[in-house]
DNA sequence: AGAATGATCCTCT
DNA sequence: GAGGATCATTCTC
C-alpha cells in the first residue's frame, strides 16, 4: 500500500502509487485461484514471490496480481486502485477518459491504464518493464474490509486494503458496507496474515 | 443512487 | 458448457 508501480514502454513511463489491494492467501483460501490446485493459468502463483500474475476475466478484463508466496506456495495480491502519477496523459487517453479518478479506480481500469496484458504474464518486477518501488513515508491512514466480487467464500476475511478517503479506489457496489475496519482494529486479522507469512 | 444488462472470451470441469 | 477477483451504459426509483 502507498507503493509505486511503474511501466516502461516504448520510452514512455507510465504509472502511479497502489491505493487499494487485496490479498489471496494459499490453497485453504476459497477465494483464491489456487483453491483447487495448481493448473495452467494459476502455476505462476506456484513459483518464486516478485513475478506478476496476470488473468482474464469477464470476457473484458486483464487483472494485475504480485505473486508474494514463497517458491511452492500459491499467494498473490491483486492490485485494485491506482492513483495516476506517472504519464497521466497518456494513461487518461488509453483509457479515454478525462477525469483522473476514473483512470484506475478498478482492477480492469488499471491493468487498462498501464497496458498490461496477458503477455504480461510473469514479468519478473526486478526488471525494468514494470516495476515496484516503496512507499516512503505514509501519512494516510489504511482500511481494511471484505474483498470484492467473491461471492460468499472467503468473504468473512478482512483481505481488502484501501487507503481512507483516496478518490482512486474502485466505487464497485457493496464496496462500501459495514466490516470495514480502520487498519488498527483489524490488527487481528492483519497479524493473522503476518503470521500466515512468516511461518511459511 | 442503485439495479439491471450486455460485452465478450479464457480457463477448468 | 458454465462461470468469472469487471466495466460502461442504460434503466428505474
Amino acid at each position: 500500500m502507498g507503493c509505486h508501480i511503474i511501466r516502461q514502454a516504448d520510452g514512455l513511463k507510465t504509472g502511479g502509487i497502489i491505493v487499494e489491494a487485496e490479498a489471496y492467501i494459499g490453497e485453504d483460501d476459497p477465494a483464491c485461484h489456487a483453491s483447487h490446485g495448481l493448473t495452467e493459468r494459476n502455476s505462476i502463483m506456484y513459483g518464486p514471490p516478485g513475478f506478476l500474475y496476470v488473468y482474464f476475466t469477464y470476457g473484458n478484463h486483464f487483472m494485475i496480481n504480485v505473486v508474494t508466496g514463497r517458491k511452492g506456495f500459491p499467494a498473490a495480491v491483486l492490485l485494485r486502485g491506482m492513483e495516476p502519477i506517472y504519464g497521466v496523459d497518456i494513461m487518461a487517453k488509453k483509457r479515454n477518459v478525462e477525469k483522473s479518478e476514473a483512470i484506475a479506480s478498478g482492477p480492469g481500469k488499471l491493468a487498462a491504464a498501464l497496458s498490461v496484458t496477458k503477455q504480461d504474464y510473469g514479468t519478473d518486477l526486478l526488471g525494468n518493464s514494470i516495476y515496484i518501488i516503496g512507499p516512503g513515508r505514509l501519512k494516510d491512514s489504511i482500511m481494511a474490509s471484505p474483498r470484492i466480487g467473491i461471492g460468499a467464500r472467503g468473504s468473512d476475511k478482512l483481505w481488502r486494503f484501501y487507503l481512507k478517503d483516496n478518490p482512486h479506489v474502485s466505487r464497485h457496489p457493496g464496496a462500501i458496507r459495514e466490516n470495514i475496519r480502520s487498519l488498527n482494529e483489524a490488527k487481528r486479522t492483519a497479524f493473522s496474515l503476518y503470521k500466515i507469512q512468516t511461518n511459511l
